[in-house]
DNA sequence: CTTGACCCTGTAGTCGCTACAGGGTTTAGC
DNA sequence: GCTAAACCCTGTAGCGACTACAGGGTCAAG
């Protein structure tokens, strides 16, 4: 039940080059070789990029994956700076919006300008230092 | 009525740096430098710096600036071209908008957790595959 | 005239990949 | 058994939009 690196990349969606990036940075345990050199991948590591990649959808950091992924390897513990962590991150996703959000009310007071020349453009007026 | 670059950047509030670079990759024309080197601008030149740090705060990437500039150069053609870029813009921060909402909405579901330990935590659970 | 604040260039770092180039290895078909 | 395609390897460089030096030169105040 070994997979080659371009079989692990098939089974869980993470590019070739991604998985051998985050070997480079420590996100994942150096890779077993065949005697070519080749990477092999067993049902641990699977389950280990999956989980990276998990991360990565929920929009974590790949530093934030680093701690999950050692806090997760401690199933004894009191699982509070997991959350704590989900906390933090949740607090950014939401500031992340509440920026968009401006920006978005911001552009829709100038798109639909019907001016016909960029002398009176509403958007470049704006950008120009009018308000 | 000459500024030094120091100077340009305190009345911009754009960083030294960034204006360096804004010049090297062309989207500042090249200043004019004093017989010694030193880079002087002039209201001109600061007015455009204004101009691309408001398309920044408005979320427009350099490149989008890039044809922004050029076309608030030519007054006498029809912002039809301006218009359709800020529409753009809008739609990609709504997309942006969007993909956080999601991204929330799962977050949301999984903070809070009261489990004691990582290994019933909802949130290791999640990112191990759990639904 | 010295000191400190400023300016210069060039290079490298950030984040999370992605895309080569230039090799070696394995596998499938004939 | 041989060849060609498909795979794998390392190392390096690129993206966007900056930021942070190092190692120098210049200018202004006291
Ligand atoms: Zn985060
Ligand atoms: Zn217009
Ligand atoms: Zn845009
Ligand atoms: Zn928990």
């Amino acid at each position: 039940m070994t997979l080659t690196i371009g079989k692990l990349s098939k089974t869980t969606g993470v590019n070739v080059e991604t998985i051998r990036y985050y070997e480079r940075i420590g996100l994942l345990t150096p890779a077993v070789r065949t005697e070519s050199g080749y990477r092999t991948f067993g049902e641990r590591e699977a389950e280990r990029l999956r989980f990276v990649k998990r991360g990565r959808e929920l929009g974590f950091s790949l530093e934030e994956i680093r701690t999950l992924v050692e806090l997760a390897d401690q199933p004894g513990q009191p699982c509070a700076e997991v959350d704590r962590l989900a906390e933090g991150h949740l607090a950014e996703v939401r500031q992340r919006i509440a920026d968009l959000r401006r920006l978005e009310a911001e552009l829709e007071r100038l798109v639909g300008c019907t001016e016909s020349s960029v002398r009176e453009c509403r958007i470049v007026e704006a950008l120009s230092g009018g308000r």
